[in-house]
DNA sequence: CAGTATCCCGGTCGATACTG
DNA sequence: CAGTATCGACCGGGATACTG
């Protein structure tokens, strides 16, 4: 019998233990760190944007997805959708306050990457040529 | 023909512009932000652990997939595998220097997702019920 | 204990084409 | 311009079984 190691952790804080598997914030933690979203938020954070300049910005990614994960991003309330409804309709994407509150974090995230990214390469290289 | 707006844009600072879509940081960056990496990674900035310790403590994570993310991170030198060269041997995983620099920032991430995780849902819930 | 091997499904992604 | 529709390829991930 598989004892649940879980259930004597804490059981309250389910909410806010990404470790349990029955936290409902894995989900969230799932939209914010995936393949694009974080780009998208950063890019973001740098001022509101229409879906062209966006993709145009965002290098390789997909008309599909970036409209998927936009539509996503306004549903958790981190992106708002602008239209200006004039003929073409301008549509603009700007993030909320909660929007900018992540965007800190993941701009953290991302300047790890710009600084130690060479050296994890350089590891991985390494370790390689060894095998 | 497409302009390309990506090689007016700085082109030697490829290496540590993750938007640029040839930038071979996005790599580093796609393993740090999976689904199963960070959890791995912060739950190890704990001190180093066994292999069933660490299934235990990160709830619903299949063996399969925590041995494929503990041998890549291994190779990106974020980990450090030791074998104790006893009957049965006991192997242990820790963070290396630069997995505890990762460390740091996820941990913000995390943090942010349990402080704002409800309001999340709770705008999900709130959009949806508008549909 | 500490994994690896195999099978397979579901979702994600990219490409392309199309609409208002 | 601002997307959606469709389709196929790919891959991460779960279940299960097995090895040293």
């Amino acid at each position: 019998m598989g004892e649940n190691v879980e259930a004597k952790r804490l059981p309250r804080d389910r909410h806010s233990d990404l470790f349990h598997s029955e936290c409902p914030a894995r989900a969230v933690f799932d939209r914010i760190t995936g393949r694009w979203a974080p780009l998208v938020l950063v890019k973001l954070a740098e001022g509101p944007m229409r879906f062209y300049e966006l993709r145009d910005q965002i290098g390789r990614i997909s008309e599909k997805v970036l409209s998927e994960k936009l539509r996503l991003l306004t549903r958790d309330g981190l992106v708002e959708r602008t239209v200006e409804p004039t003929i073409p309709p301008r549509v603009s994407y700007a993030l909320t306050e909660t929007g900018h509150s992540v965007a800190k974090p993941l701009r953290q995230l991302m300047r790890w990457v710009a600084d130690h990214g060479d050296a994890i390469l350089a590891a991985q290289a390494l370790h390689d040529e060894r095998s």
